[in-house]
DNA sequence: TCTTTTATTGAGACGGTTTATCAATTTCAA
DNA sequence: TTGAAATTGATAAACCGTCTCAATAAAAGA
């Protein structure tokens, strides 16, 4: 009895529609995966080691990859690893990054938005999701 | 003779309060990264093996990463490589993508440009780049 | 200039992250 | 229940970027 009805949903009808199967590891992976704001494929695999200790981290990358293709992850690569950012958390939010100390501020911003569909209807595109990271220094970082 | 007297200056400038030397590779990778908006290391290494078939890719990197210290260049994590922006270069812009066809279409935004700095002054960063992709569907794919 | 000191270079080894491989297993439609 | 097809786990391989180190080049001193 899973929480995550609608997203389960989500992902029953992309793997419906690509011909993919439905597995005990995916169901798992995405319940841990919504819980969470975003997180790595290693930190998934050491959280998940309790409860399937066989689970292999390439089913873990490869499974993270699949939600991305699903419409409810996104991959944001920082440093040297990737997070993986839950869409359906709290809606979309995007990024203020300090490439200073590393620091991320997360923000949202309606009038942007309304923007990014304006500029989007003008070019005949509709939007399903989007990608905003401003990068610059925060206050402790410029002295 | 380099047409780049500002920023060779700067280089020096950062050289010098750090015991650092000038040298004629430094230079040489100055001069072909002025002339990008952003650029991986492995793009400039090809780039410039005709010019020096015995640069090194670690000399590159190195040097590279010399500039973000300096101030002439940042560093931003795309993809799984690193782009290496050019400060200097003001032409910005960003990126409508169809995810149907693969279709990018580049924009400018006054408006959502001036959202964003209010967004970071108002959490205390300064600006130096940003990224904006929308992604969604073109009117062909959405048929 | 010549000498000395110190930083830099190039080549390859190395380490961490992610993807590819493949036999065994699981899913699911018939 | 059966069988085709997708998935898994373990590990090898690929990839990017940094580190190591002997040889070299740049600056500073005499």
């Amino acid at each position: 009895m899973s929480k995550h009805v609608k997203e389960m949903g989500v992902l029953k009808e992309h793997l419906g529609k690509h011909q993919l199967k439905f597995t005990r590891q995916r169901e798992l992976i995405l319940d841990a995966f919504l819980k969470q704001e975003h997180i790595t494929a290693e930190e998934m695999y050491h959280q998940l080691a309790r409860k399937d200790p066989h689970l292999g981290l390439a089913t873990i990358y490869r499974t993270l990859n699949l939600f991305c293709e699903a419409g409810l992850a996104q991959a944001r690569h920082f440093g040297t690893q990737t997070q993986y950012d839950n869409i359906s958390h709290k809606g979309h939010h995007d990024h203020l990054i300090c490439t200073g100390c590393g620091k991320i501020v997360e923000f949202e911003n309606c009038d942007i938005e309304r923007l990014q569909e304006e500029v989007a209807s003008r070019n005949g595109f509709t939007i399903h999701t989007h990608r905003l990271e401003l990068y610059g220094l925060c206050s402790p970082c410029r002295r």
